[in-house]
DNA sequence: CTTTTTGCAAATCTTTTGCACTCTA
DNA sequence: TAGAGTGCAAAAGATTTGCAAAAAG
């Protein structure tokens, strides 16, 4: 397990980095490795792979595993939140959960658990998905 | 596309139907596999899968992706409910919260999107790991 | 007898790992 | 220079697919 303050700060990880930065969205490393080459940086796949895990590690990225079992990473967002997401075009909206956090709180602390983190994601049909449906 | 109702309630799939009637919870394909073989039903394992997927299919049942990247299935369960589960020891507790599903219905219905379902997990550490930890 | 379903193995695809090499501190 | 970080290719794991054999209608 190495320090996460001891990592280097090398031109790969500086790229990938930007990268993230200049996406709201989740993206799949795949996408993001894509991404990286169509932006010149010759990043191998496991590196990039290798970067995110890290950074999932140092909480700087958030992640999640898409139905189409891959992983996805986005950049840290202010706030924590979660997402609705279209099954048909992929269309994805942020929400926010106070309601939710308060619940999963309190469910918790019912239970005698501690230091509980939690995943929630919506699936369905968008509107315009729906209508075309 | 197969036609669902054309298809044949062979001995594997019937084997299948029975042993997800026998489990409330997510299971990856290979448990199920798994769990077949040590019943003595001998199905291969790309027949597990088929038969699960056409079953997604039929919305005979529920289907998530797993942290780790498996995707799991249940039988559709009468009572919708979510899971706290310890990370340390594994402890599951089973959680009904109609406090999230309202809430997430009204969230999917204020973005217009409907046929919504949704995934929820809480992680956490349970008292006794807590204390000993 | 015709068509669907199965089993097996090979093929895919995503992600991880081994190892020699490069670059940073 | 020593050790962290990288690239490449091979390895792992989960899931899918091709195809001939078996089973259902």
């Amino acid at each position: 397990m190495n320090d996460i303050r001891t990592r280097r700060p090398t031109k790969q990880r500086t790229a990938i980095e930007a990268d993230l930065e200049r996406y709201e969205e989740f993206r799949s490393a795949q996408e993001i490795h894509a991404s990286l080459h169509a932006r010149g940086d010759k990043i191998g796949l496991a590196t990039v792979y290798r970067t995110l895990q890290a950074m999932v590690e140092e909480d700087l990225v958030d992640t999640l595993r898409t139905g189409d079992g891959e992983q996805a990473f986005r950049r840290c967002s202010t706030g924590h939140h979660h997402h609705l997401v279209c099954r048909d075009c992929g269309r994805t909206v942020e929400i926010e959960g106070p309601a939710v956090e308060r619940w999963a709180a309190s469910v918790s602390a019912a239970h005698g658990f501690t230091d509980v983190a939690h995943t929630l994601e919506l699936f369905g049909r968008c509107a315009p998905c729906g209508a075309e449906g």
